[in-house]
DNA sequence: CCATGTTAGATGCGATTGCATGAATAAATA
DNA sequence: TATTTATTCATGCAATCGCATCTAACATGG
């Protein structure tokens, strides 16, 4: 079963390509401009700062960042070598280690937020309304794997 | 004027970039599966090919593409290498090339599409239908720079 | 316990990317 | 015209990515 997609989804495609870089590059420049580092990075302060005080360990933070292992691998190197995150011996796993954000490492989360905030409205928020916004949110999300 | 974002403009990013990301990366493993070479590649000779017979200078290639000037000078190095483009010279400006796609090349666009398009219809058709394809490609429009 | 297979993570190596800069030509201006 | 500025493209170098592979630790079946 493998039938072609319609003139509307080759649309859809061609849109979601162009969009998504131009966006995504017009925030990362915004961010590298105001002198941060990259979104993995946020993202990933992000994400362990949600699981709280166990935190996570990377093959957790793979999945929820949809990276690859090895990229992940690396990316915790970086994170760590700069100081905002720590590793620990994992108590369940002695192959694994667990992840958590630093002081330092939270505090640059906190200081990258609004210059992120104000690149999102501005590349994306300032184009659409909320409707509008909300409605691309629920397609798009019909896009994930299941 | 800075205003931050609403959530449905936040929710709407975080879906963009996830989506973005999952679909394409998707589709690339598909082709890489097949045997093709990178999207970049596809989307390159189809420019080429539309400019008829005189071809592209690069820094047209570079603005249709959405690409950084050293990327797109990369990128024509490896399909000349390989191939799939010719460089001549540009009569009104030394200083440029201009590019056009090759038989080979010409063939090599063709063989990708089956697999290109049926990637498309799995990644993205197959999960919208065309009402919904149509209403995303429009939102997605709505969010180049104007 | 041992053997086998699976999963988590790290890493060497080559390809690609990003940055900064260089070289050549074109365009604008004095 | 001579000088300056802008545009087009290429490239050295460092950082990053992708692939393949490796080690170590779990898990399962005997």
């Amino acid at each position: 079963m493998n039938g072609k997609p319609s003139d509307a989804a080759v649309s859809a495609w061609v849109a979601l390509v162009r969009a998504g870089q131009s966006v995504l590059a017009a925030v990362e420049a915004d961010l590298k401009t105001a002198g941060f580092p990259p979104l993995a990075w946020y993202d990933a302060l992000l994400e362990l700062r949600g699981a709280g005080e166990t935190g996570l360990r990377p093959v957790d933070l793979e999945r929820r960042m949809l990276l690859a292992q090895y990229n992940v691998s690396r990316l915790v190197d970086r994170l760590v070598r700069a100081g905002h995150v720590a590793r620990r011996p994992c108590p369940e796993d002695a192959r694994a280690s667990l992840l958590t954000v630093t002081p330092a490492g939270r505090d640059l989360q906190k200081r990258m937020w609004p210059a992120y905030a104000a690149a999102i409205e501005r590349h994306l928020g300032a184009r659409l309304s909320d409707g509008e916004a909300t409605e691309l949110a629920r397609l798009l999300g019909s896009l994930r794997k299941g």
